[in-house]
DNA sequence: TGTACATCAGTGAACGCGCGTTCACTGATGTAC
DNA sequence: TGTACATCAGTGAACGCGCGTTCACTGATGTAC
């Protein structure tokens, strides 16, 4: 397996202009992700990401069978990100400081990711059943989820257990939504004072047993 | 102004073909809302809707201008129901009973009316200037704050007096948007147990003064 | 170490498609006198 | 009441566009002997 090596080393080489792209797979993601992030999600088409990667637009077919499967694996790699910044903003020693944490750490990624958040539950757009975008998927419910839940409380899907963690992930998520949609202003600073001074107090009226 | 009358008539009649439709706005209005429910917000072209309502591609335009002006009305024609379906739901004698009755009228016309419900937040598809749409959203939130909002609190943007209003918004909206895009399952059945017995126990963690 | 060959990764021209929009037009309606 | 005419609402053919996908192909890579 040197071919990786070789090919990485080649593709970092100065315009070598290869026959062989070498990291294309990667290429054609980031490529992705720049799309999304000028033109949003609907300004997506795979002949871009070709074109920017710098690759006829038959290329990608080879890596990711068609547009559904590149926008998935960029969907999955946003999740992983997202967990990430989740797992970041788990500080604090109770229950209510830390899902507070999170609650933050999810809309500053929201407003920051902008069109990869809105891609994120696109489901149409993604294949659902690719395991490594569930996976990603599953692990930022994890993280919220061990939170809210009681200890004591088991795994399975026990409404009354679940019913925290829905709770707070419900409010971040409507409170970004809603802020994504222009309901807050449409300017960056009036974004940034949604962020900083509503949402706090948005989240006081969220209440999960200490 | 008997044209309308006349027009109205006459294609109310029996295939009467007209060359002049009579109340083509409306009819594409009516096309538009049913090629969302079909093919979903990305499924929706103007030349379909000028198609269903057996017009020619370029009539739309007399009425409309383009694309975004049409989709607006759909949107501003949703949220007049949306709002009637919100104060449908405004049942109960304590603020906290009110809110709890709008909050599932708000998810109730969510899952019941998808695509118009995704449309109305997409706010790339609409002209958000439109004073007609404004007033419909506007409306909408109106029912929500005047509830919230303590009975002395002015109107004015006071973060302390909003915070209920928006608590309460985005916990119901972030819980549609997560069921919508499949997060509680996606049959019709469980999204039916979601709604019915997750939700409630979600709002029990809202809480606002009485 | 050298050579033959299979496999992999990418080419680039071509396909058919549905789209939004423009265009000169025409048929029906309403109004002024 | 009748007639001429302006305006309105719709036609349908044509435009150019970018899209996803297919196709026979070719150049580079890795491997077996």
């Amino acid at each position: 397996m040197k071919k990786d090596l070789n090919s990485v080393k080649m593709a970092a080489g100065e315009g070598a202009r290869a026959y062989h792209h070498g990291a294309l797979r990667e290429a054609l993601i980031d490529a992705a992700e720049s799309i999304l992030e000028e033109r949003g999600v609907e300004g997506f088409s795979l002949r871009e990401a070709a074109r920017r990667a710098g690759v006829s637009p038959a290329a990608p077919g080879h890596h990711f069978g068609d547009a559904r499967g590149l926008l998935t694996a960029v969907a999955t790699r946003a999740f992983r990100d997202f967990g990430d910044a989740l797992e970041a903003g788990d500080v604090g020693t109770s229950r209510m400081e830390r899902l507070r944490g999170i609650g933050m750490a999810y809309v500053g990624f929201a407003l920051a990711n902008r069109a990869r958040f809105e891609l994120m539950w696109r489901k149409s757009m993604l294949d659902r059943e690719d395991a490594a975008f569930c996976e990603a998927g599953d692990r930022a419910f994890d993280i919220l989820d061990r939170i809210a839940r009681g200890e004591g409380a088991g795994e399975g899907p026990d409404l009354t257990a679940m019913a925290p963690s829905i709770a707070g992930w419900s409010i971040v998520h409507g409170f970004v939504e809603l802020a994504l949609s222009g309901a807050f202003g449409t300017g960056p600073e009036e974004l940034k004072a949604a962020t900083e001074q509503l949402l706090p107090r948005v989240l006081d009226h969220l209440v999960i047993a200490d």
